[in-house]
DNA sequence: GTCTATAGTGAGATAGAC
DNA sequence: GTCTATCTCACTATAGAC
């Protein structure tokens, strides 16, 4: 039958971790009180210590689940073989992944210095191992003859930063649709490589 | 002759803004507290009052600082004429300006949620300005035939993404030096549009 | 120009009732 | 599971002495 009112378990658990990441990403970890988490969810701010020990576990909980599932998102979507076909598919992936949870990927990207140490070590480590798989594509395209990459890592590091840079302007119900942004950007990405 | 122990204006202002900027840059804006600023300068919180009406305006001057340097900045460095030349000074003359300023830049970009709306207007409007520039040069190429830029607007914004990415993980004293970065990349953005 | 002191506010986190 | 109340601490900004 009916739980008692207000109480709502398995919830309101993800609703915190929600609200969270939307205030954190507009107006930064530091700038957020728990307080202001509380009232978005819509209960007062002690009962949010019953779904995170603190307010930097909360943080370091949304980085980790963002950079476990974008791994586990492009091993999926990795289509092996042709390191060309692959440079492709990443191009296409990280954007139309990234455009996906615009909140995730801006604490993702802007909030390392708020981690605790620790944290910080487990999030980096993560994020080295997604940094890898355009260097290792890019790799395989310049030892096969079909790409020019004058420099293995910084073409790699090149290409995340253009791609996560749609990030900064795509607007829903603009000029251009996600289809025609993915398919530019794969264009510039083969011509950055000479594929 | 000596001026009473302690004093020293003109000097005094400049340690204040430029420990806003490392610190900001470091930290974030709402994590840093107007007592760690004056600590850093080595003078009370009080006396910070003398030379910024409040935090937010240390902020805003930082950033229209920034910003008015790299316009100029790029005035100073256009050769004008050829685009493809240009495109090759652009990218250049960014990564070198960027690599000069890793805390100003910092703040630049992730700290935009932290000016009031007076301020962000302003910001945004000297961003535009500079996005622009790009834009301008790739418009002139691809009308020369000297380019292929399937367009104008994602194809500046990528080259912008892609060369202030350099921030993320150059490191005085690596692999390679500024030179040989700026070779690279310049040559991968040439790649991008076809020149 | 800098100091000390303080007003006024809000933060993170905890305790115990229900 | 949520509430209210509270502890303890830190913050921005100001006032007034020197």
């Amino acid at each position: 039958m009916a739980r008692p009112s207000g109480s709502d378990a398995g919830v309101t658990g993800p609703r915190v971790r929600q609200a969270a990441e939307r205030l954190f990403a507009r107006h930064g970890y530091a700038a957020v009180s728990m307080r202001q988490i509380a009232a978005e969810v819509g209960i007062g701010a002690g009962a949010l210590y019953h779904y995170t020990p603190d307010k930097q576990a909360l943080l370091a909980g949304l980085m980790r689940d963002h950079m476990t599932e974008v791994l586990a998102g492009w091993a999926a979507a990795d289509p092996g073989g042709d390191p060309v076909a692959r440079l492709d598919a990443f191009a296409r992936f990280h954007i139309r992944f990234h455009l996906d949870r615009p909140d995730a990927v801006f604490i993702a990207y802007m909030e390392l210095r708020s981690l605790e140490p620790a944290n910080f070590a487990e999030i980096e480590r993560l994020r080295r191992e997604y940094e890898a798989v355009p260097q290792d594509i890019l790799r395989a395209g310049a030892a096969s003859g079909a790409m020019r990459v004058p420099d293995v890592k910084l073409a790699g590091m090149a290409l995340i930063a253009m791609l996560t840079g749609v990030n900064t302007w795509f607007r829903e119900g603009g000029r251009l649709d996600r289809g025609a942004v993915e398919r530019i950007y794969a264009g510039m990405a083969r011509g950055m490589v000479g594929a």
